[in-house]
DNA sequence: CTGAAAGCGCTTACAG
DNA sequence: CTGAAAGCGCTTACAG
């Protein structure tokens, strides 16, 4: 591999030349310039990327660190760590994959070899220990999610109060008034405060309150399986419930398939939104899901956009909060023995 | 961050001797190595993995490379992803994602920065120029895939021979004579050749011959929108066909749904077995799919297992294929109008 | 067993 | 506009 040494001598210039055409950081004159960039076609010239990290203090590598043992990523999240990467890369930047668990320590071992510029924290807990440490090492890093009390830090989220109060509003005005919520098992020890269990359950809950409506909220663990058992307890224990609004893509795969093995019709018996899905997920149902997407490309894009703005020593970008597309699909209809209000 | 000269200083060695003890790398006194370990704990040194990177000629960076835009990435290919980056991490090396398009070009440029020690290949064509690329840049690399002429190569791979065998065992043993293999499209672009496809339909003929029985292959775009439209033209172009094998998850789960939509039921009309997709699809559907699971974690493992094998300079590992795991569902029972064979 | 020193391939004040 | 030189924080022959 040809060094910038080996640009400089072809050209008849020294390596501090060479390095300003390569990075254009201060003005050359033309005729020099052309004898560098013909030195560095040449010589076949790539910039090590390794060395200039070292000389400039910065990477230009970002970490993407997720607890993989605990949380399985959905398609949601494949799609965020796809545009996460891309944004990356187009700005010319890494992105490299942590699956560390949630665990402090492992953060810091990490973060302290000095081989990435930022970090980006997905499955936010609302009390989360990583952050702590992110911050005393002072490690520019942004959330994907956040914790109870963000302010000051970055993040982008998803909008869980509007993207709750979406899928509700679509059952209410198709005449639903038992309306149940299926969240997340926030037992599971790494799920305790689970920041999209909490603020989905929350908004819930005040929108119910809005509507006067009891609001009946199940929580089950992630997974199709559980999915499939959770459809057999909602009928059991709350056989009045005819709309369903539940997160997590297994999971709602499971209970259609719950459904169905108790003899409820969807959407002649029960209606169901999936929120927070992908959007192929109507496809693969039947009927096809009513689904709220979610914006993991979206928000792959903006936090990646977050931590290098912050990088750059330029004022912080506002935090974000995103929606996904409300998709229309066949798995909601007026309640039974109810007529759809006109 | 304190510096090995930090900590030289206040174990009052030199830094070589520091580095000796860090790196474990040359015999040093228990007095000494006493001293260096409390500096470098008073101080909280960490070892900067840039500067090693340099000076060593070694970055421990693998690039993860896929082509993102072409391939959806399914759960078995994030499964891989995290397999590889776990492996990774417990050998003290990182993974970068690169999800560049199937272009030789733009990985030239990455590879030539230098950042990476070695590349996994994801999405393999039978005639992938991305291999010349590597090859003549003179980085190691391991096939995730094969070309169509692996020899020499290092690579691991789905066996398909053996994986369609099982599914196709599967469906005759219970009594079907009327077998289809549902694969994907090799004219979308990105897909000609591509390996799985054309591996798992020279199995599928090929089994089909020693049985005899007349292959029945139908090819589609992966996803689960062209899984329903599959179902209809299977139904209407094979409406004999009593056992289908189908590749692909978002497909399969697509394909179901389009079978019910044409008024067939599974299994009583069709077995449906899922070829390489997730374990866990069988909870997502009605009824739970008889599934062979993909070897995507054990892949992951394999794959940087080789790739770092080929760093050390060492005996390159053989090259490994592997089946997943057989799991009977209720999506497959004996064909209609035909009493299973005793 | 330990140290002095060169060197990895760049960037970046500083001078001119 | 261009160059000489220090320096980023390590590793690694080479000597002793």
């Amino acid at each position: 591999m040809a060094t910038m040494r080996d640009v400089a001598e072809r050209a008849g210039v020294s390596i501090a030349t060479v390095s300003f055409v390569v990075n254009n950081t201060k003005p050359v004159t033309d005729s020099t310039r052309k004898r560098i960039e013909e030195a560095m076609a040449e010589l076949g010239f790539r910039r090590n990327s390794v060395a200039r990290a070292l000389a400039s203090r910065q990477t230009r590598i970002l970490a993407l660190v997720y607890p993989a043992l605990e949380h399985h990523l959905s398609t949601s999240g494949i799609e965020f760590i796809t545009s996460a990467a891309r944004e990356a890369r187009s700005n010319d930047y890494h992105l490299v994959v942590w699956p560390v668990s949630n665990d402090a320590a492992e953060l810091a071992d990490l973060v302290g070899q000095g081989l990435v510029d930022g970090v980006l924290l997905m499955e936010v807990q609302l009390a989360d220990p990583r952050v702590g440490v992110l911050q005393s090492l002072d490690s520019p890093f942004v959330l994907i999610g956040r914790t109870a009390e963000p302010s000051g830090l970055d993040y982008v989220d998803i909008d869980f109060d509007e993207s709750i109060r979406r899928c509700v509003d679509h059952l209410w005005d198709v005449g639903h008034r038992n309306i149940a919520l299926i969240s997340g098992d926030q037992r599971v020890p790494s799920f305790e405060r689970y920041g999209p269990y909490v603020r989905m359950e929350d908004a819930f809950r005040r929108i119910a309150a809005e509507r006067h409506f009891e609001p009946v909220v199940l929580n089950t663990r992630s997974g199709a399986k559980y999915g499939r058992e959770i459809a057999l307890e909602l009928s059991r224990t709350h056989p009045q419930a005819s709309g369903v609004v539940i997160f997590g893509e297994p999971t709602v795969t499971g209970l259609l398939a719950g459904l169905r093995a108790a003899g409820r019709r969807v959407p002649d018996d029960v209606s169901v939104v999936a929120a927070l899905a992908a959007a192929d997920i109507a496809y693969t149902t039947d009927p096809p899901l009513t689904t709220l997407t979610s914006p993991g490309v979206e928000l792959g894009q903006l936090a990646v956009r977050a931590l290098l703005r912050r990088l750059s020593g330029g004022e912080p970008l506002p935090p974000e909060l995103r929606c996904g597309e409300f998709l229309p699909g066949e798995s909601t209809a007026a309640p039974p023995h109810v007529a759809p209000s006109a």
